[in-house]
DNA sequence: GGGTGTAGTGCATAAACTTGCAAAAGTAAT
DNA sequence: ATTACTTTTGCAAGTTTATGCACTACACCC
């Protein structure tokens, strides 16, 4: 119940989460009493709240705590950014570099993926950045086209090539 | 029960919780209802999930719902992590990879697209890893200037080129 | 048509997390 | 030591989110 003990669990506990990801606060307490820490779920609750620490999706879809970094939005300046939306779509070697607006890289990448085009071999997203991959053998102004049917947006804008 | 109605309900949720934190599930399913979704609690679980959209803390200790990827820079907790550990830079064909501490990678992914180079085309962040793809016409030496700028922590190591 | 498969949904319930309140322990004065 | 104040903790109850199962709708094939 000293104030030492509860730093050092906060530095533990952020050591813990930055190096393996845990799913749920019961996990963490065991790890933390091999550590020598006795916990409650009730003090991680609220450690992990101090921490600024959340849960967040894996792309298996599960979810993890992971140390604040990747995180939240300021409103104002997304409503901005929305405006100044542009959808682009460029090439490079044999990647194809698409940009959308703040956020929505996601699910750009999501229905590119739900197409199944043999073109593509996959995507990655960032935020308003989607890579994808084409096959070796596909040309760009294939690609093009397989891209425009899934991202519609993108006809409005000229697109320049790479 | 359609899919179109999904699809298009899920638009609509990366957009609202792109624009506005809310706090729960139930929240989101009122503001849906505003734009003419009719959803449940359960529904609502299994969209973000799909979405990957997650809940974070905020600086003022509230949990809102983020998409993912989105970068959040908090100054003090970063400049004490940021001499910790490995920086690198290197190459494969019009890649450039970077390695960063964990957790770090979509802040310096949001700094150099921030950066607006011609040079790149675009940036992915993982954790610990950011893959930045080169304009066609760049030169690696170029990018490793650009990128050194941006990113000062790689020039403190040797960084080797791929 | 009938059969098979898949995606979307709702209900009820489980799981995970948070919080109000009170007690215990430390701190600092008198 | 006693008082007053602050911090940390535990318990129990509340809130929020996830999930197993069943059912419907639709697509495709025979």
């Amino acid at each position: 119940m000293e104030k030492q003990d509860k730093k050092a669990r906060l530095q533990v506990i952020r050591t813990i989460v930055g190096n393996c990801p845990f799913e749920n606060q019961e996990e963490l307490a065991v790890e933390l009493e091999k550590a020598g820490f006795s916990t409650t779920q009730t003090m991680l609750s609220r450690d992990l709240k101090q921490l600024r620490i959340s849960k967040v999706r894996t792309r298996s879809g599960k979810s993890v705590y992971a140390l604040p970094g990747v995180v939240y939005f300021d409103p104002a300046k997304t409503r901005e950014e929305l405006n100044a939306t542009r959808w682009q779509l460029q090439f490079s070697g044999n990647l194809a570099v698409l940009h959308t607006p703040p956020g929505h890289a996601s699910l750009v990448a999501y229905e590119i993926d739900e197409h199944k085009s043999q073109l593509l071999l996959g995507t990655v997203a960032g935020d308003d950045t989607v890579i994808v991959v084409m096959a070796e053998n596909a040309g760009r102004e294939e690609v093009r086209a397989v891209l425009l049917e899934v991202v519609p947006q993108l006809k409005k804008r000229r697109t320049s090539s790479g």
